[in-house]
DNA sequence: CTGAAAGCGCTTACAG
DNA sequence: CTGAAAGCGCTTACAG
């Protein structure tokens, strides 16, 4: 019935020729234990092949060496860097990760209100999603951590970018090239379609087309769920509705534009010389398309976020000047491709 | 000192006024325990908002409910999509996942020698990488279970394609076109420089060619470490090297493919006019880029992989045929866009 | 430096 | 149907 079972603590006591809590003292502490016995502990559990069952030492010990990482899209490019980013900085220092993937507001909802019960982690980093207060709070109360990492926070520590600064940067190397009518295909947040799902991108559009006393044109402003057909089709769609042109498009994601890029090819429009393209996040194929883009180091959040993490756990030396429970907001830079060219007159 | 702390079943059975065991009973089994005494248990327990810890839960009952999942590059789509879909039937039978990312060929041996002995789950899923005999006799020792996704073996059970079969689907598809001078872009595992990460869609060129009669010119073959960027450089090479381009070229990846069509778009040559491209796994982009390929469902995989896993943990009524151990291979199919037409005469 | 004992929070035969 | 008790595999004061 039993099936295999792993060598335990015990074992290695016994063929070690000590009690249980010799053993265990010299596994761990260095302290407390003569040399000689050490030695004799660490041969046994080598020749046992001997490792602490991490159950019964979380169990014992109160903690849980875990921490789950929550994402909404782990297939897709921004989360599986960000995820690897965690990981990388997270494992290497000993704790294991527990992925959740949840896809609405619901589920987020639902997952949160189980997690804390559930004290599974000793921490949780919840990517590019809010968590209420009530949940919050409720995990605090067990004593789990939370950060989260693209997306901020006044609850708790937080890494981001800038989103407003980065559409700006998009936006402002358009207008700077004389670019006035500009279309923009925003990013939606599926749960609450309307909505834009980085609202500081949608509001540097606005801020950027004010400060040159344009008005926002509704023909040429789309919502899309971050699928790039679908972005495709929103630009196909604007072309349609829109009776002049726009002379550049100004996308959310680099994702997004990606399909601008196709309907624009498909329509017979050259870019850039007679549409410009400009994107957001300098996603890994975006070079191959020579579109112009915000770049930001998304693995780099992932790993800041899992820093913050550590320190929240209290496992970090706090940097001097760290200020703990404070976010961070990693850099953006405009990298000009050859998606983008002056108007033409 | 002692941090906050959620409250133990002993609370739950104090508050109904029961013995610890009747508690535990009241809320696992549905036997022998009155309606009444459960309902009361159960009040108790929601009223202090409890859920069983998980480690002591596993200390007494011996398992872990949890799965790792191991794979190389987390944040490529291939991996994503794998993930993403064992995640998916796993949470539902409610099992925590464990991600682990392993870099090359040493990181996998010591990860795969550290885990047996640890304990922490109960299965682990490799994603496209093989595990050594010893290591799975270890892993086997102890009862964790292994089933590899991406990837086969005759040792465990595993989920894939046919690699060779996908090879020749996108090759014949060129030759049946009249295609003879192909090139071959082919994905090389960078443990292994010179080798292909994938044999067989190395040997559907091979064979390919060899049924037409057709030697394999080494001046139109390269090996790229899966990274588009270098792809692009490859195909230049290739271009540079050959004294007459190839009228058509086959890559492994669509995301090598992608590479591919930046280069034959910067050096002027038309696809398909003049070169036809196709690739392999019907990447989310390709659509978009209008790229012949030939499509797998990764998602899928990592589900029937997931369920493999189940099966092996005996969490899942054995399907009527399904022979336990042995391997899925999934299907694939050619998708034709506009990336492939005839040669030029 | 080392050991006996209690405790971490559950589950599960074993007896009523 | 219900309870007392032992056990899961460790850790950690408490006494030597």
């Amino acid at each position: 019935m039993k099936s295999q079972t792993a060598p335990s603590l015990a074992d290695v006591a016994r063929r070690a020729g000590v009690s249980l809590s010799t053993a265990s003292r010299a596994l761990n502490d260095a302290y407390g234990v003569s040399a000689a016995t050490r030695a004799r502990v660490l041969d046994s559990a080598a020749a046992l092949d001997f490792v602490v069952s991490p159950d019964a030492r979380r169990l014992a010990i109160g903690t849980t060496g875990r921490v789950a990482v929550v994402v909404p899209h782990i297939e897709r490019w921004f989360f599986g860097q960000m995820v690897s980013g965690i990981e990388r900085v997270l494992s290497e220092a000993d704790f294991d990760i527990l992925l959740y993937h949840v896809d609405d507001a619901e589920d987020r909802r639902e997952f949160l209100a189980r997690l804390p019960a559930r004290r599974k982690v000793d921490a949780v980093v919840v990517v590019a999603f809010p968590v209420g207060e009530a949940e919050r709070e409720r995990l605090e109360l067990i004593g789990a951590k939370i950060v989260a990492a693209g997306g901020q926070s006044a609850a708790y520590p937080y890494v981001c970018i800038d989103d407003f600064q980065a559409g700006r940067l998009a936006l402002d190397h358009l207008t700077s090239l004389g670019h006035r009518r500009i279309a923009m295909i925003a990013g939606s947040d599926p749960d609450q379609p309307g909505w834009p799902a980085i609202p500081g991108r949608s509001r540097a559009y606005e801020s950027a087309l004010g400060a040159l006393g344009v008005d926002v044109d509704p023909a040429l402003v789309r919502d899309v769920d971050w699928n790039p057909v679908n972005a495709a089709k929103a630009m196909a769609d604007i072309l349609d509705a829109a009776g002049e042109p726009p002379t550049a498009v100004y996308a959310h994601g680099d994702e997004l534009a990606f399909g601008v890029l196709h309907t624009l090819r498909h329509r017979g429009y050259r870019v850039p010389e007679d549409i410009s393209v400009v994107g957001i996040d300098n996603h890994p194929l975006s070079e191959l398309l020579d579109l112009t883009t915000v770049a930001q180091d998304v693995g780099g959040q992932g790993a800041a976020a899992a820093r913050l993490v550590l320190q929240a756990l209290g496992r970090e030396q706090d940097e001097p000047g760290a200020d703990p429970g404070a976010g961070v907001v990693a850099p953006v830079h405009l990298i000009e491709r050859a998606s983008t060219a002056p108007p033409r007159t």
